[in-house]
DNA sequence: ACTTTATTTTAGATATATCTAAATATATTT
DNA sequence: AAATATATTTAGATATATCTAAAATAAAGT
């Protein structure tokens, strides 16, 4: 059962906006994340609930299911192996390949994906950090570290504090360090453990050991 | 202007059955190549005929307009260059390539081009040996080589013959040598000039010095 | 519980790309 | 020049993917 490109955008949204298939999504949360109306949603949902690769109940949202939690990781795969190529190969900038992985994302051909992966000898996360499903949607999980355990020059994302405290957070916030940011250790100074972080390749800031103790990354 | 992968691909097809837009196309035959119903055809010869890149008399066959051969040369350029791609970098056998190249021929983005040809190192000719028009549509010429003067282990592409007589024309036809045929010189026997041919990597002939030099290859 | 608000669906369009069947135009034959 | 054959177009469907406007349903507030 093939879909199309629209069918394939719709389920991968779905899969993202219920965190993995972990909650049920309204149909205007789709139409947003789609930038479409929902009454073209609806007119989607009831395809793919014939498709069942979600289970559709009108009026109540919708949830995926595992055939369609499979096939969502298949596309994800295939979005993230094709942004390494690009970035790796092809020198594009991390922030430059989404549109153009957004397109090859969706060309059929299971040789092409086999190879491209051994092309780029079988990366584990694509240049954002994030995982890349093998070939069965087995996800990675990327071990996380607290961010002053981490060495100069090293990458990662922020992906959750230990200290969640609303403190700490408009903390956080107010110096852009916010879940999701990409940082880079420029330096540590060994007196007191204090670290220079460059946070979206664009702001430099200091700070204490006892705070980048309560930030969670995963490296890149 | 922007096409969609159906239009480029009639442009393509016109643009080919052309012969790079030196003869009217009649619908017809547009709809064989296409493998699809005449009617579908004159559908589609109205609309390219509005965006100006191809010239439609109703009943007469359209023409392919300078503004349609820039057009339909890009895409052979991008089909040509991911062929590249294929064979050299992902170990894709020449006749596996074709399908996902049809795909890729359409993917949009000018840098993406631009940087895989950089990547492929400006490939002249694709793996078929055919040559890839430039970003300007220019198409450098292979020259052209009589096949008594090809070396053993060479290979190339029957693109003419000298003597078009219709006997000489019959007998390539029967021994599988025709225009278009992907040959490898196998051995040359001093003694006489004679050749050992393998036609489209299945077929093996012997032909003589006088026979061969008759016949034009482009070498790949 | 009833009313108001927000969300969601349906009904009816539009645009692309295709088809079959019927009509029409061109080309060929006698 | 009329009849026949071939090629091509038009008319009317179907399927996908979208929209706006109206109707229906669910959720929230009083």
């Amino acid at each position: 059962m093939n879909m199309t490109t629209a069918e394939e955008n719709y389920l991968k949204a779905i899969y993202h906006l219920s965190d993995g298939g972990k909650k049920s999504v309204s149909t205007n949360d789709v139409a947003a994340e789609m930038k479409t109306k929902p009454a073209s949603v609806s007119d989607m949902l009831r395809k793919l609930g014939d498709k069942e690769v979600i289970e559709y109940r009108k009026y109540y949202g919708v949830n995926i299911t595992e055939e369609g939690k499979k096939r969502a990781l298949q596309t994800i795969r295939k979005h993230r192996l094709w942004e390494v190529f690009l970035v790796d190969k092809l020198q594009f900038a991390w922030d430059e390949v989404h549109e153009v992985a957004e397109q090859l994302e969706h060309i059929q051909s299971t040789l092409l994906i086999q190879r491209l992966d051994t092309y780029l000898n079988y990366p584990k996360f694509d240049p954002h950090g994030d995982p890349i499903p093998d070939e069965f949607g087995d996800v990675k999980a990327r071990p996380r570290v607290a961010l002053n355990e981490m060495e100069i020059d090293q990458t990662g994302q922020i992906v959750a504090v230990k200290d969640s405290s609303a403190a700490f957070l408009r903390y956080l916030d107010k110096v852009g360090a916010y879940i999701g940011a990409r940082i880079k250790v420029l330096d540590k100074v060994e007196f007191d453990g204090s670290l220079e972080i460059l946070v979206d390749q664009k702001k430099t800031l200091f700070m204490s050991k006892d705070v980048a103790a309560n930030i969670l990354v995963i490296q890149s």
